[in-house]
DNA sequence: ATGTTGTGTTTACAGATGTAAACAAGGAGG
DNA sequence: CCTCCTTGTTTACATCTGTAAACACAACAT
């Protein structure tokens, strides 16, 4: 396994999230992409893509002077490290605090609470 | 009300949790406290309250020379925000979801899954 | 009157981030 | 051959962050 804490910005995430959509994606399929969904100039994804690839938060290969580039961390994995620190930070770590918050603020679709009571239901079975 | 987006750095929820702890500090005491808790330099503490001033994070008052400092955003409103804004970019803003997620990650103990079991029953009573 | 102390203000400086323009080099067309 | 497009590389630059050292000034102690 390689570094923990990636802590990454709405940028990155941005980046990411494409990479993971496609699995991998060439400067110019990425540019575009980013493009289309970000508004950002060309220049602008290949710095960040390379900035990334610095941290190794991403990974590429060249192939007749094209590169592709390709995510070096599971979206799962960051997905709970991002998820464990706000959860620490703001919730001291419980996630009924964080669960009641939510609540207070905005109802939970019963959709939501299905799954909840699903899911909850499953941890007890276990 | 003002500005909302306030992405608060590591950093910065430090200064706002003590505040928050005790609704304001001079400069003195928050220093103390920064020192005692993250081993911060009386003058990096200061410049973090100065630039949380600044961006209206925070307020102060000034009595006989002396500063007092104050958070101007209440806890649970950024607590929300951040917590809406991970739910968005991770789990398309499904909170069963992020729960799903966790619950996989490590087990959650008994209390949490009672106290989650208690929430769900009275939002169905509501 | 003068040096020490407590408090606040200015200045500093490296690294990260957001955002790109400029530059370079290999192929495709003409 | 010479030029234009495509793709990648370098350089730029303002802002934000983390982390302080230096400086200034008033009250206190000697």
């Amino acid at each position: 396994m390689h570094d923990q804490d990636h802590h990454l910005s709405a940028a990155q995430w941005s980046v990411m999230e494409s990479l993971w959509e496609s699995g991998s994606l060439t400067g110019r399929e990425a540019t575009e992409a980013m493009k289309k969904k970000t508004g950002w100039n060309r220049s602008t994804t290949l710095t960040l893509l390379r900035r990334m690839e610095e941290k190794e938060l991403i990974g590429c290969a060249t192939k007749d002077g094209v590169k592709t580039y390709f995510p070096l961390l599971r979206r799962e994995e960051v997905a709970l490290q991002e998820t464990e620190s706000l959860l620490e930070r703001v919730y001291d770590g419980s996630i009924s605090l964080l669960v009641s918050a939510m609540t207070h603020k905005r109802a939970l679709p019963q959709k939501e609470i299905d799954q909840l009571y699903a899911l909850l239901d499953g941890l007890e079975g276990k």
